[in-house]
DNA sequence: CTGAAAGCGCTAACAA
DNA sequence: TTGTTAGCGCTTTCAG
């Protein structure tokens, strides 16, 4: 590292090309007229120095910084990956350079980055779910900085969405279920403490469960960390009762479940339905393949990225976009074969 | 949005606490020696008037910005999303904020995010593999950034490597699958083109076959995209020359092996060995759990972040950590029953 | 221990 | 069409 080495500025460059720095600027920015020699002599400046400019300068005497920044609950799950790889893919092509934080479901940590956020001035930001704190919001609102909320669908959310009901897109799973004759049902849902978007796939469950005059009772609803691990061993909770069908907060917990029983020797669907969410690419593939449900996280990071910066570019607010959601009927569902244990 | 409407900067702040903005700086950075008194009355002005810093104009005041970039091929992977989450993590953990771009594997693309990074003042940069332009080395080390090289090991590379050597890697694995009886065996790898590490595997599993007195022909090598769909197709043309045993570039291409074989009624291991590379959490659950190569890529993340900041911190060079591979021998793999089939 | 003032690199009026 | 001149918000000598 050549240490007292002094990087190019726009006043070396100005210099170099015998015009003023405001003219470097200019052409840098296509901005007003130029005459054709002089852009010459500074784009061959800007070469010949190798000259970068400067963001942190340019963030100052701009008001935006041309960054997006997005808050994720983790990337350890390849939903959430999948839906930040879209994110960012589509803010580069906008021009936008993303600024990435992990909250690890942890309100204070969220917190803590939103205002890191902040300070670094991103123009957008990209949040996940709608249950934050309130704080979160006001600092955001006071700082004028555009964000939505993912994952979820709401209309009477604080914040705008670009998203899906979490709860109405259990509804299909639901009424697969039923129809295929199902009556007893559980359920290995995610953590709800801190996850609006759990939280809602147990009642959207729930409810459509008794609209059919059938329930879920909590008991029978088991909160799994998204891990396969302990989804497995989650699954012999579910299956003390004796259920025909199970309902999966996401398809990582749905592997588990289904991996776990087909080494107990349960045939999957045959003696136990098993549904999950979200539709990861495994999910086709293996066998028997996953009856679950599409959620589409690449549009969705897509969507999100495009109306940010059509709020920041056109100065208005974000506006919502709510996502449908698809039920994939494949393999791991079929019709209930009562008293099919105990 | 409040549209005119002026965050409230550090001389507001100094306003509130009469005193003068040197000093809201000093209790903000603990620099020198303060006042109780003095403290408190900038902390509560702070407070009150909930005052966030500018992250550009520190930047363009002090020589550092506190951020870390990563450019990586995809996120996509659950490898490389396991990786950043950890170096994310760590980052975040030393008082820095991660930047993040995807390249997609494309040189151009990189070179222009590497001088993004550059713009941003990035303090250390984050790349996967060695195999990068020449001139965004040139960039990097002109403009001063540290930056290392992640994903690979090698002692004569040009930038400082957090890694492991993906060649010798796969002697584990040749030697596993040899000691085992297998003589014949093709190799399901990842795309060569801009992927070092994908090249250095297949090298690796050659030469380590060679020096049994064993080869593994380039026709025998086929390249597939990291996906389970394609790697399902390869199979076939893998399986054609009856080989016992079957070396896969990831664990994601093992996947779809393993499936298709499944699917086939190809039993394994009795019938095909199976290798993959990565360890993901979903290979020890599996079943039959596939014998593969752990690389921690967490472990990876969390030191290239470390060596990063240590080095942007004391103005050094980066230091180089060369990270060990194991062999996970799990149910993939067994003895060669030699004229299995055809 | 604290304040005044210069300046980090860039853009944006305002003149010319 | 181009140059001059203020700042943008912060840190940092240098005085006091």
């Amino acid at each position: 590292m050549n240490s007292d080495f002094r990087m190019p500025t726009q006043a070396d460059v100005a210099r170099l090309a015998g015009v003023s720095t405001a003219t470097v600027s200019r052409v840098l920015n296509n901005r007003g007229v130029i005459t054709p020699d002089v852009r010459k002599r500074v784009l061959d400046s800007i070469n010949t120095l190798n000259y970068i400019p400067h963001a942190g300068a340019r963030a100052l005497a701009m008001q935006r910084t041309g960054t997006l920044g997005a808050i994720i609950p983790s990337l350890n799950n390849a939903i959430f990956a999948e839906g930040i790889h879209a994110f960012e893919h589509t803010a580069q092509q906008l021009g936008y350079t993303l600024i990435l934080s992990v909250s690890q479901q942890d309100p204070e940590r969220e917190q803590a980055l939103v205002t890191k956020m902040i300070e670094r001035g991103v123009d957008g930001l990209l949040l996940v779910g709608n249950h934050h704190d309130d704080t979160v919001f006001d600092r955001l609102e006071r700082a004028g900085v555009r964000h939505v909320c993912t994952w979820a669908y709401d209309e009477q959310s604080r914040a705008p969405n670009v998203g899906f009901d979490n709860a109405t897109a259990m509804h299909a799973v639901v009424d697969h279920l039923v129809v295929h004759g199902h009556r007893k049902i559980a359920m290995l849902a995610g953590i709800t403490e801190f996850n609006d978007r759990a939280a809602d796939r147990i009642k959207g469950a729930q409810h459509r469960l008794n609209s059919h005059g059938l329930s879920l009772p909590d008991r029978q609803v088991f909160q799994v960390p998204y891990s396969i691990r302990e989804s497995r061993q989650a699954l012999w909770s579910a299956i003390d009762s004796d259920i025909s069908a199970l309902i999966c907060g996401n398809d990582v917990i749905a592997f588990g479940a289904l991996l776990e029983a087909q080494k107990t020797g349960l045939r999957v669907p045959d003696d136990l339905s098993i549904t999950g969410f979200d539709d990861l690419s495994l999910s086709a593939e293996m066998s028997p393949a996953l009856t679950t449900v599409q959620v589409g996280a690449a549009s969705m990071g897509d969507t999100a990225a495009r109306r940010l910066v059509a709020a920041v570019e056109g100065k208005l607010a974000v506006v919502s976009a709510k996502l449908d959601t698809t039920l994939v009927v494949r393999e791991t569902t079929g019709p209930c074969t009562v008293f099919n244990r105990h």
